[in-house]
RNA sequence: GCUGGCGUAGCUCAACGGUAGAGCAACUGAUUUGUAAUCAGUAGGUUGGGGGUUCGAUUCCCUUCGCCAGCUCCA
C-alpha cells in the first residue's frame, strides 16, 4: 500500500517545511499522532511515566511505565480525549536544548528511561517537542499543530519490554494507527476484518483441514483429510520438480544418539531448542534439523567430483522446542516437515546451482499464485568476524555468488550486513500474499559450518580429498506454514488443482441418487475428485453448503441429466453453467488442474 | 518464557454466588426437493484439570494446562 497524501511539517529547529512524499508524511502523521496519544494517556493518567512513542508500517504506539493496567474501556476513553484535545489546535513546539538540560529537565518530570535514552546518546545537542502539558525528548519532525492530524484509532494493548530486552521491566504498550483520510482509516480496518476472515486457524477448523489438540499436543498439526490431501499434492508436485531436476529423495531417522548432534554442533548451539530423550543409558535427539541425517548419506560412499553435484531432498519431519507464547496455528509450531535438500557441489558449480535453485523457486511460488517477491541478501557482520563459522575469503567468494546469482536473474534485492546465520550468508526469498503481507518461505544458505566440522569432501580429478561446497535450501520452508500461508492467500478457496473435492454431485431429488452415483463413479475414474451429496436436504441447502466448503464445482443432477447424460455445472464464482457431458466436465477439469489455473 | 485478556455442548455464544441455556451441527421421523439454510421431535455438559472460600461456585481466591493480543525468540 503506498500512501498518498502530504502536510506541513515543522523541523526541530522551529523552521516549517511541505512534505510531497506520501509515505514520509504517513509517518510523520503518524508519530505525531502517538505524541497526542501520550498527552491524552498523562492527562486521564497523571503518574504515568512515557517510554518511547515511535510510528511503525502499521501505525503507531507508545510504551507506558505504570502500575494501571489498561483496559479495552480505557481505549476508548483516551480516544475521546485525543479527539476533544485535537480539536484545540495544540500546537507542536520545538525546542533545541543541551544534553545537561535535557537530563535535568526529564530528572526533574521522573521520566527516568527517558534521562535514561538521553544519557545514552552521543550529540550534545538535543531536541524536544511541547504538546499541550506533554513535553517528550524528540528529534521530530511533526505536524504544526493537532488540527492537521487525520483519523486515527487506538487497536490494542500489550505488554513490552523496555528496549526490546526480555530481561528489562515490562511496560504496557498501546497500538493505534493514523491515517490522513475517515476513508483511508476505514479501508484499513475493512483489510483487518478481511484478514481476520481469512485466519487460516478460522478456515482450518471451517473447512475442516487441519486441528491443534491444545489438551495433548500444544504446538502440532494433526492434518484432517482434506488438509491432507492438500499436503498430498503439494508433496507431489514437489517431488516430481525436483526429481526432474535431479534431485534425489531420501528418509531419514527421526531420532538419533546425541553424538551426532555434538559433532555438528547443535547440542552446543542448539540445545535449547532440542528434545532429548533416554534410551538405555544414553540419550537420543529427536532431530530438530536434517541436514546431519543428509550428510551421513552422503558420506556412506568416497564421492568423486565426476558425480557432483549430489542433490540429496527429504520431506524431513523436524521438532523444535518453541516458547508456549511464540505458537500460532500453523505458522509457528513445535513439530514441522520442512521441504528440505542439501546440495554438496565443487566450487565451480556453486553459481549455476543458485541460479538452477532461483529458478525453481519462482517457478514453484508461482505456481501457487505468489508472482510478488522480496529479496534479501544476508551478509555476516563485517566488524564481528568472530561470530562466524569459516574464513573470510569463504565469506567473501560466497557473497560475490550470491550477488552474482542475483543479478543473473534480475533481480533487486536487500543487502543487510549481520543477518546472516552463523554458518553462513544466505538469500531469502519473501513472498507478498493476497492482502499484501509479506512471508519469509524460500531460503537459500551457504554452510561453511558443518562440511568442516564432519569432514565432507569429495575426491578430485586429481585423486586428493577436497572440501565440499555445501548449500542448504528450502523452497516452502516448511509444508505446515506454507499450508497456513496458502489457506490465508486464497481465503480457503483452492484453486482447482489443490481443492480437496474438486466438485460435489447435487441430485434434484431421492429417484436421482442412482444417477449422481454413477456420475460420481465415472469423474473418479478420471481422477476428478468428486463426492456425490446424497443426504435427504434441498438442492438450495446443498449448493450453500458445498459454496462454503468453497468447492470449485457443484454438478446438479435431475431429470434433464438423466436424459441427456449431462451435469449442470455450477461454478463457484460464477454461479450456473449451464449443462455439460460428464465427459467434457472431467476434461475441462483436469485441463484447469493440470495448468494450474487460479481460476475458479 | 513475560504482560494483559480468555477457557461453558462438536461449532458460535448466553447465564446479579441460587435448578447451566440458545442457534447451527448430530440423531429420529415427515417431506422428494432445480442452483446459498424444509418442518417437527430427540439426545448432547464433572462449565479445561486440581485445590480452597461458602449452606451453595460456571461465577470469588489459589494453582496447573491451554488459547488469544503483543513482547522476547525464530540457523
Amino acid at each position: 500500500m503506498t500512501a498518498q497524501g502530504s502536510l506541513k511539517a515543522i523541523r526541530r529547529d522551529g523552521s516549517t517545511y511541505k512534505v510531497e512524499n506520501g509515505e514520509e508524511a504517513l509517518e510523520i502523521l503518524r508519530h505525531s499522532t502517538s505524541h497526542l496519544m501520550a498527552l491524552a494517556v498523562t492527562e486521564l493518567f497523571p503518574g504515568v511515566h512515557l517510554g518511547i512513542g515511535p510510528p511503525t508500517s502499521e501505525g503507531f504506539y507508545y510504551d507506558f511505565e505504570t502500575p494501571h493496567r489498561f483496559t479495552t474501556e480505557d481505549l476508548a476513553q483516551i480516544e475521546r480525549k485525543m479527539e476533544e484535545l485535537k480539536k484545540q489546535n495544540l500546537r507542536f513546539v520545538p525546542s533545541i536544548i543541551s544534553k545537561a538540560q535535557a537530563v535535568e529537565l526529564f530528572r526533574k518530570k521522573s521520566e527516568r528511561l527517558k534521562v535514561e535514552l538521553i544519557e545514552e546518546r552521543d550529540g550534545q545537542v538535543l531536541s524536544c517537542y511541547q504538546l499541550g502539558s506533554l513535553i517528550d525528548f524528540c528529534t521530530g519532525p511533526h505536524v504544526v499543530s493537532t488540527g492537521d492530524m487525520g483519523a486515527f484509532k487506538l487497536l490494542s494493548i500489550a505488554g513490552s519490554y523496555w528496549k526490546g530486552d526480555e530481561y528489562r521491566e515490562q511496560l504496557q504498550r498501546i497500538y493505534g494507527t493514523a491515517f490522513f483520510t475517515e476513508e483511508e482509516l476505514d479501508a484499513y480496518v475493512a483489510r483487518l476484518e478481511e484478514a481476520r476472515k481469512r485466519d487460516h486457524r478460522r478456515l482450518g477448523k471451517e473447512l475442516d483441514l487441519f486441528s491443534v489438540q491444545d489438551a495433548v499436543a500444544p504446538g502440532l498439526i494433526f492434518w484432517h483429510p482434506r488438509g491432507a490431501k492438500v499436503r498430498t499434492l503439494i508433496e507431489e508436485y514437489l517431488r516430481e520438480k525436483l526429481e526432474s531436476r535431479g534431485y534425489q529423495f531420501v528418509y531419514t531417522p527421526h531420532i538419533a544418539r546425541n553424538v551426532l548432534w555434538r559433532t555438528s554442533g547443535h547440542y552446543e548451539y542448539f540445545r535449547d531448542n532440542m528434545y532429548t530423550l533416554p534410551v538405555e543409558d544414553e540419550e537420543y535427539v529427536l532431530k530438530p534439523m536434517n541436514c546431519p541425517g543428509h550428510i551421513l548419506v552422503y558420506q556412506s560412499a568416497k564421492r568423486s567430483y565426476r558425480e557432483l553435484p549430489v542433490r540429496i531432498a527429504e520431506f524431513g519431519t523436524v521438532y523444535r522446542y518453541e516458547k508456549s507464547g511464540t505458537l500460532h496455528g500453523m505458522l509457528r509450531v513445535r513439530g514441522f516437515t520442512q521441504d528440505d535438500a542439501h546440495i554438496f557441489c565443487r566450487p565451480d558449480q556453486v553459481l549455476d546451482e543458485v541460479i538452477h535453485t532461483l529458478d525453481l523457486a519462482e517457478e514453484i511460488l508461482q505456481s501457487f499464485g505468489f508472482d510478488r517477491f522480496k529479496v534479501t541478501l544476508s551478509v555476516g557482520d563485517p566488524a564481528q568476524p568472530q561470530d562466524y563459522a569459516g574464513q573470510p575469503e569463504d565469506w567473501r567468494r560466497a557473497e560475490t555468488v550470491l550477488a552474482e546469482a542475483l543479478q543473473k536473474k534480475g533481480w533487486e534485492y536487500n543487502r543487510v550486513e549481520g543477518e546472516a546465520a552463523f554458518y553462513g550468508p544466505k538469500i531469502d526469498i519473501q513472498l507478498i500474499d493476497a492482502l499484501g503481507r509479506s512471508w519469509q518461505l524460500s531460503t537459500f544458505q551457504f554452510d561453511f559450518n558443518l562440511p568442516a566440522r564432519f569432514k565432507v569432501t569429495y575426491v578430485g580429478s586429481d585423486s586428493k580429498e577436497h572440501p565440499v561446497v555445501m548449500v542448504h535450501r528450502a523452497l516452502l520452508g516448511s509444508l505446515e506454514r506454507f499450508m497456513g500461508v496458502l489457506i490465508e492467500h486464497y481465503g480457503g478457496a483452492f484453486p482447482v488443482w489443490l481443492a480437496p473435492v474438486q466438485a460435489v454431485v447435487v441430485p434434484v431429488s431421492q429417484r436421482h441418487h442412482e444417477y449422481a452415483a454413477a456420475v460420481e463413479a465415472q469423474l473418479k475414474a478420471q481422477a476428478v475428485r468428486v463426492e456425490a451429496d446424497l443426504r435427504n436436504e434441498k438442492v438450495g441447502y446443498k449448493i450453500r453448503e458445498a459454496q462454503l466448503q468453497k468447492v470449485p464445482f457443484m454438478l446438479v443432477v435431475g431429470d434433464r441429466e438423466v436424459e441427456t447424460q449431462t451435469v449442470s455445472v455450477r461454478n463457484r464464482l460464477e454461479g450456473d453453467q449451464g449443462n455439460m457431458l460428464i465427459m467434457d466436465f472431467a476434461q475441462r477439469t483436469r485441463e484447469l488442474a493440470r495448468s494450474k489455473s487460479i481460476k475458479p
